[in-house]
DNA sequence: ATTTTATTGCAACTGATTTGCATTAAGAAA
DNA sequence: TTTCTTAATGCAAATCAGTTGCAATAAAAT
């Protein structure tokens, strides 16, 4: 397995991902953690969570990289079932949406994966 | 208009963009043209060429910005409409897919804008 | 030809992410 | 439970994409 060591700094995390469904950036990770672990920790740790599938991770429209609990455990679904990924232009927010999305085919081309990404207001932004 | 001026650096841009229909990044432009002109300029240059509606752009999954020609002169779409774009883990190759996507209507949410990435094999690569 | 000002080059900076290395601490073994 | 092995951490420095300030340059308008 990727990650063999049940540690407080890697405790702290999974308990703040138990608590969440959103998805969040390392920079916001850090900077809940700021006096409790090192930058680089975080970093490291989630890149162990995702391989071990606990977490899974995106990129945003700004180039940061997002990391949310895994899918299948948050909604049941498919966890192979490529799923989109929302983010409020009001509050910042970013989540999984609970949606399944196919890939198109294209004649010759192989589609291995696939990221998809709405940006508009979420239902507490649109009052 | 947000750009007025062809200067011998815009020439070269746009030339290269005529010459292609794949979406390049920054970094394969400045580095295509470091004897030719900063990177600085390349930056510059890309952004008013998006704001005068020549380009567009997108973030690739490892974050980096692309920009290429817009897809209503590669295609004859319409301009408005969201189109996927397409990266070849093999050849790194990435271009735009002449399809039109639409988005999924959530209860509560408003979704402006939307951001669709397939990752493959293209034609070239699956021999 | 002269003037105006958009455009460029350069150097320094920012912000996210990575790397090397010495130190620490899980948890397996004794 | 103590000892040992090595995964995990902290810290500092480095990397990499992208940005900014400012003086020098060159389109293109006069």
């Amino acid at each position: 397995m990727s990650f063999s060591r049940k540690t407080k700094t890697v405790k702290l995390i999974l308990d703040l991902f138990e608590n969440t469904s959103n998805a969040l950036s390392v920079v916001e990770l850090t900077d809940t953690f700021s006096k409790k672990m090192n930058k680089t920790t975080v970093y490291r740790i989630l890149d162990r969570l995702e391989e071990a599938g606990e977490l899974h991770s995106f990129t945003d429209k700004d180039g940061l990289k997002r990391y949310a609990k895994n899918f299948s455990k948050l909604k049941g679904l498919n966890e192979q079932a490529n799923h989109p990924h929302f983010m409020c232009q009001d509050c910042g927010i970013s989540s999984c949406l609970p949606i399944e999305v196919s890939a198109p085919s294209i004649p010759n081309y192989t589609i291995n994966n696939s990221e998809h990404l709405y940006i508009g207001h979420c239902n507490e932004c649109n009052n």
